[in-house]
DNA sequence: ATGGTTGGCTTCCAA
């Protein structure tokens, strides 16, 4: 008989650690995942809580800047090889994180926003695209167990955005977006989320403004990806938005996964 | 109709 045991994962964009550091902290008490993979940390990594979550049995691995960006991968596991960048990639902007943990390969990405469809930043970020996604699938075979996660800044289909009619071809749903979300899973990738839910009307991100999150005019674009070996073992996904409902909230609610792993 | 909110350490930029 073997024995297999459930091994929790979760993306939350947090928008500043230290605005949210309380709710964060609360958040790992109450949930216990082995993974929390954080974007928008907006904090670089000599002043990054260490203790704080040492406190909770929590170790740390962070990749940060001043003022915007930034990501952190906070599990209770031992973090392997970690690297902080593409090879050969001189980007200056803090996005990417990588660590391996309980074998599993683990891949935090705050993917660009890219403002507005044709824009500088559009580009950037399709570029950006681009370029995770030939390394991606450059190393699909080093990996079987491997987790792409993070704020991916893309609504895959028109049922992961609250008006597919009205907000057409706008930034987070463009066919050039949704184009490269679809490369990206040609990576040996699953989305999660839409192997146990195939209904629209579950989103990850409110804007603050115009009462967003009350009318519930959100999109689904943070995403927990894995690889088609360890996706047979997914056992769910689901979104906790009740974290949206805190007093002073990150615009964006975590994703939560949970694997079947074996002793 | 193209609105308005949040975070950072700015006199605006990014989301």
């Amino acid at each position: 008989m073997s024995m297999s045991k459930l091994f929790k994962v979760a993306t939350w964009n947090v928008n500043s650690l230290k605005v949210r550091l309380a709710q964060i902290l609360e958040w790992i008490a109450q949930q216990q995942p082995n993974l929390l993979a954080l974007q928008e940390t907006k904090l670089e990594n000599k002043n990054f809580p260490l203790q704080a979550f040492a406190d909770l049995g929590y170790q740390v691995a962070c990749h940060g800047q001043k003022i915007y960006n930034g990501v952190a991968i906070i599990s209770p596991h031992p973090l392997y090889d970690i690297q902080t960048s593409l090879p050969n990639d001189d980007d200056p902007q803090c996005r990417i994180l990588m660590a391996t943990i309980q074998n599993i390969r683990i891949i935090n990405l705050y993917v660009p926003n890219g403002a507005a469809v044709a824009s500088e930043k559009y580009h950037y970020k399709l570029h950006w695209l681009k370029q995770m996604t030939d390394y991606l699938k450059q190393t699909e075979t080093h990996y079987p167990n491997r987790i792409v996660l993070g704020d991916l800044n893309i609504a895959p289909d028109d049922r992961d955005v609250y008006g597919p009619i009205n907000l057409r071809d706008q930034i987070l749903i463009s066919a050039l977006e949704r184009q490269a979300f679809a490369q990206l899973l040609n990576a040996d990738l699953q989305d999660s989320f839409r192997i146990h839910h195939t209904e629209s009307g579950h989103y990850s991100w409110w804007d603050y403004r115009l009462n967003a999150f009350k009318r519930n005019h959100g999109f689904r674009i943070d995403h927990i990806l894995s690889s088609r070996l360890l996706s047979r073992y997914c056992a769910e996904c689901t979104i906790d938005k009740t974290v949206r409902t805190y007093q002073r909230p990150s615009d964006h609610a975590p994703v939560i996964a949970c694997y079947r792993i074996c002793d």
